[in-house]
DNA sequence: ACAGCGCTTTGATTCACATCAAGAAAACGA
DNA sequence: TCGTTTTCTTGATGTGAATCAAAGCGCTGT
């Protein structure tokens, strides 16, 4: 339950140039010689194990995060020890620009699963930006993914009922997964039914009776982790209360 | 319900050198050099309507506004004409930041009250950003701040009851107030009933019951939108679930 | 392979909140 | 100013989802 130090663990060879991920992640339309010093910045592959924490809530250490392999959650808890889950992070996704406002991240990041990841820290982060502008535009659209992230889940905290919620993630997810050149209706949930219940705002036993009911209704199939989506055009009919194409939203 | 076309509004004359909300905004920690740049790329105190919008969800233009008086509201609508709001924008805030992603402004801006605000082009925002580095600091400063409040928007949607979610709100603007050197015990609201509502995600009645507890219960009083906090002790302990000291959130 | 534990599903019951309905109070407009 | 409209409050009723309870299933490690 402790964070890991991160420079205790080793660093891998993988640079950017090599790495499958670069087109989502900070390299994007960077330079042969920007990207070299970008790689001079980052801590490559650091390995995190399941249920390791990338970082806590104020710690004084802050750095950004990409992912490389596993999965990732943040969450934000209470003092009478409830917590929601802010968001899921998986391969080709950054982390961290919540430690923004206060030089402090604001939030807590687990590992769902044995996880690699690049670390930049927040002083090289800075400079970097100040550099390369095409690094800060990347940056800048990286943020906006964010933010826009958050506000796709408010509209369905605020306003969808259960069933359309799990519609909308798993329309998602789906969309994630074609994306990134995997299947959009076979995959795996990366969580555990308890922290997807969290994210989603209800009790895992409602979760657990919406995933029977899409599977009644023969939308989806579900074992374990594994989801099949049988109808895609019904689960995003349930789903339609989402307004972009979904895309980069999780 | 037509975006108000800004150049057609009027510029005055009063600049970041006398505001007395620089302290809050992008000019913070600027040095007199830095602020004329600002100054040149800004219109100032572009004067909105009330119930006109500052911008449109997919405006091709779009710009990071400030406000200076009044109050403005951003949200979300889904086809089926449902809408989440994101948040409230007081004096002294930024807003505009959700395009960052796609150069499109991801969601609506619409004035709740006669409200000016100043208005830096994004083209502008990115060149000063890449040449005055304490004016990039202090947009993420922003940003952040922008992250964390939304954070502790989902927080509070996907984990308190009615009763909290109005405690937590009505805690925060007060704090709110009192860093602008205004009244913690005593303000308006600059929002009717129905924004508020949806903003914390419940009915109208829900709202209104939860107002009517309150003061049954003798934590405020109430009268339209006047709101005077008699119990600030009580109003914090319901709100426990807020974790930092709530600066800087709404 | 088996025991033990955590995760998931299903069922029964309860409850918080939404919805429906109506009246009161402000705000608005002529 | 008055009448109309919108906003807000309060009450009665219904319901979606939480909670409580318990059984099934899949991992874990020895």
């Amino acid at each position: 339950m402790k964070t890991v130090p991160l420079h205790s663990t080793k660093k891998a060879a993988i640079a950017c140039h090599n790495c499958s991920l670069s087109e989502l992640c900070l390299p994007r339309g960077l330079t042969r010689e920007e990207l070299d010093l970008l790689e001079n910045s980052i801590n490559k592959t650091v390995k995190i194990k399941k249920k390791d924490y990338l970082f806590h809530r104020d710690d004084n250490q802050h750095a950004i995060f990409a992912v490389k392999a596993g999965a990732v959650k943040t969450s934000l808890s209470t003092p009478d020890g409830e917590e929601q889950i802010l968001g899921f992070y998986l391969p080709g996704d950054l982390l961290g620009f919540d430690a923004f406002a206060h030089d402090r991240h604001t939030c807590d990041a687990q590992a769902l699963d044995d996880t690699l990841v690049c670390e930049l820290s927040m002083e090289n982060f800075q400079e970097l930006c100040g550099k390369l502008p095409a690094m800060r535009g990347q940056m800048m659209r990286q943020i906006g993914t964010e933010i826009e992230r958050e506000q796709m889940l408010l509209l369905t905290l605020g306003q969808m009922r259960t069933e359309e919620r799990l519609a909308t993630f798993l329309s998602s997810l789906s969309e994630r997964n074609r994306e990134r050149g995997f299947s959009a209706n076979e995959f795996n949930l990366p969580m555990a039914r308890h922290d997807l219940a969290n994210y989603l705002g209800m009790a895992v036993e409602t979760l657990s009776r919406m995933f029977s009911r899409l599977q009644e209704e023969n939308i989806i199939s579900v074992q374990h982790r594994l989801v099949k989506i049988a109808d895609m055009s019904r689960l995003k009919q349930l789903a339609h209360h989402t307004c972009r194409p979904a895309s980069d939203v999780l």
